[in-house]
DNA sequence: TATACCATTCTTGTATACAAGTGTCAATGT
DNA sequence: ACATTGACACTTGTATACAAGAATGGTATA
């Protein structure tokens, strides 16, 4: 929950451990051990262990007793139930915003808005951009939830959806077209939120959150090895 | 994430732990250290250690480095968005259940109120019909979620929502009333979902969600050493 | 009397040795 | 040739010793 104090073994192993699974670095499915990364690291057994619990809580590791620690297969079955809820709750805390929001913050929107596009003119590599842009995006959204009241709600979000960051790191490293379309869809949502046209803001948010992956499906298959098979039907 | 594994002696402790936070039995703002704790369940302080990152994560406990750990104050700032996400969340999700579903779901659903009805009408003490009915609450609505296809959005809230249970244990300690009325809503959302007349199931999952809360806020005063002082304004 | 300072003792963080479960693979017996 | 079995190497789980930070309380000093 603490941002960050300072940076003590474990957490750097963390911050680190994390950075990689995300950026696909560490790829889905592969073993990694707690010994080696402790010669890695050149640190001991324990605060690597400490960070493997807390990764494993998160979801990006899959802990098996006696057997080996694995990085998490993408879980598209639960990355789209988050989609599902990610819609729902945008949907009612920019409605909210919209019915309750004052002038002077259009203002720090507007920053942030102008930022992604001049990131997007910018001639950063594709992967830079990509990075860059997701960090600004997250801001944008962030933004609006603190804008609402909602601060919780998006850390709540956040501690849960880190499977979803990977996999939008995954699919963002496209082109810099995808990018363009966010940034329109940003300018409209803010404007949908200005105007309080409220049917025509459920519709955006609905398309800006699920539009990028709809059109990525074709990645799935180009990389199977990284993903969980679905329709397994646990449990039963 | 996953059920239960043989019962390792690190989450045996964990969950004997959650238990007792729960129950107020360990109050809130209370000091529990490694040691103390080892010694009582008599393993040594890694496991303890484990069991403690676990319940951190979840925000039961707090672990203030070189200080000491303390068993979390309840943050009613968070409860009030976790009863926020709840309320969006669970109006959308009945709603695409009333959309789709079939008639021979009633049975199953029939046959958790009807248990529900015959725990009031038993002659259990309070508390111990307290924890049966917030047992059986939570199987209703976990059905209802397994119904509409959203086990993960329901599984995520869980993960979260920890906080939120430990009031509601410490709320529900009041009277059967309360449960009666909590019963008679089921049955009233339950027939909102079979006719699908969905204004006013959204209204009953508002009232069914805030009211148990809004009409105790009596105890928090009662208490006031077990909850976190709001309005704190940190990050500034 | 008030205050500054130091030591003791508590806490958690880290390192490491050992225990216990799992899978691999080769040797051996059929 | 095949199957079974056992040793070995590897993993994570647990126990314990030590390091480092923090708070308390007493003592010496102004």
């Amino acid at each position: 929950m603490n941002p960050k104090r300072q940076p003590g073994t474990s957490e750097a192993v963390y911050h680190r451990l994390k950075e990689q699974i995300l950026h696909l670095e560490l790829p889905p499915g592969s073993a990694i051990s707690e010994i080696d990364t402790a010669t890695r690291y050149e640190v001991s057994r324990t605060p690597i262990r400490d960070a493997f619990k807390t990764l494993s809580a998160e979801g990006l590791l899959e802990i098996r007793p006696h057997i080996g620690t694995f990085v998490s297969l993408i879980d598209l079955d639960m990355i789209s139930d988050i989609l599902y809820m990610r819609e729902v709750l945008e949907q009612a805390v920019l409605r909210d915003l919209a019915q309750n929001h004052d002038k002077s913050q259009e203002f720090r929107i507007r920053l942030i808005l102008q930022r992604q596009r001049e990131l997007i003119e910018s001639g950063l590599t594709l992967e830079e951009l990509s990075r860059a842009f997701i960090v600004s995006d997250n801001e944008f959204h962030n933004m609006l939830y603190e804008m609402a009241g909602k601060t919780n709600v998006m850390l709540f979000f956040r501690t849960i959806s880190s499977q979803y960051e990977r996999f939008r790191t995954f699919l963002n490293l496209r082109g810099r077209d995808n990018l363009m379309c966010l940034y329109n869809e940003h300018l409209a949502i803010w404007d949908a939120i200005s105007c309080q046209t409220y049917d025509a803001l459920s519709n955006l948010i609905s398309h800006h959150i699920y539009d990028g992956f709809n059109s990525s499906t074709d990645i799935v298959y180009s990389h199977p090895e990284y993903f969980k098979p679905v329709s397994q039907r646990a449990e039963f």
